[in-house]
DNA sequence: ATCTATTTATAAGC
DNA sequence: TGCTTATAAATAGAT
């Protein structure tokens, strides 16, 4: 429709095909717009030129969109975003699944729900507490051993400084006596002390 | 466009707007396939009309409806399905954190990653795992006893029975004598007997 | 963008 | 629904 009639084929012309898209496009909103008005009906009308990142979108309201996808999704059959969904579901439930297992071991170990355990069952739970303990008691033992150290290490460290402090004093009688400045910085022996056992 | 002008507004009269509606779809599904192929665009049309559950749905290739709404969203900032799945990444998330902790609890009460472990945290283990150690014991204990019991069961039953098959043969004599049926039925004392322990 | 000659879409009728 | 046709709308090409 126009002053000559056009083949329906992908126009080779790139500003051509620009001003065609746009006109076109205009047309299409509008006879969206008709159509929902005339005899209200739902319309979802998404538009990208290849031109770039243009779009237009028209229904009677955007809120509705979803709505229509969802109901264009059960009738049709066809799955749009319940196929992205599909992984995400799978993934809560293979968390889900892990999840409950490792509540129902935990709670073995504190010894709940046992009833139903089989006698093969609870030795085998037996067995990891006992070696848990000894791990958990054999760390715990450690502690007042690493801490006689650290004891250690800090009379040690206080001797030095005691004598760091003497000899402090005594630079600055001497720099008093002699005008001449004289200065030095405490450094700890050692700077990891502190941190966590 | 027809034999008279018409104002835009809905059409009161159903059949009519019945066939305005086919009439106008059709043109719209035409001019989007048109502007698909003539300018290279992608289109999504989706309608529903107000008359039950009829759609239309168009797009270069229907699978790339998806990813033509993905982009809608990207570029427009409304939210679509995003505001669906937000909710299940955020139980997914929620989950994963339950489940992290709950794998550090586990390899801490099997005395696996303890270094960092404070000693009121190895206490705490260590109590968790003497209890739980307690408990499983006990449990583990309890089954020689069971064990022991139904033993005893098992005997009287097989004195039982040994008594009814007893009777059973006198009886099956007295029957070979009389040439009258006689019949019963050997049945457990104890029916629940083989259940898990 | 704007203008028109033309093509297309479609309202009304059957 | 489908077909027809007079007419309203859309738009191709030019400005």
């Amino acid at each position: 429709m126009g002053r000559g009639k056009i083949e329906i084929k992908r126009i080779e012309n790139t500003s051509n095909r620009q001003v065609t898209y746009s006109k076109r496009k205009n047309g299409i909103i509008k006879k969206a717009k008709e159509i929902t008005v005339l005899c209200d009906a739902n319309v979802s009308l998404v538009i990208y030129g290849s031109s770039g990142k243009m779009y237009e979108y028209c229904a009677p309201k955007p809120s509705i969109l979803i709505d229509m996808l969802d109901k264009y999704q059960r009738l049709s059959g066809n799955k749009l975003w319940d196929a992205k969904h599909e992984n995400r579901q799978n993934e809560i439930d293979r968390i889900k699944k892990e999840n409950e297992s490792m509540q129902i071991e935990l709670r073995h170990l504190k010894g709940e729900d046992i009833t139903s355990l089989t006698y093969e069952e609870l030795i085998g739970y037996e067995d990891a507490l006992e070696n848990g303990l000894t791990n958990i008691r054999d760390k715990k033992d450690e502690i007042p051993k690493i801490m006689k150290k650290r004891e250690q290490f800090l009379e040690d460290e206080n001797k030095h400084l005691m004598l760091l402090v003497q000899q402090s004093e005594m630079a600055a009688m001497g720099e008093y006596q002699n005008h001449e400045p004289f200065s030095f910085r405490v450094q700890p022996m050692q700077p990891n002390l502190h941190e966590r056992m």
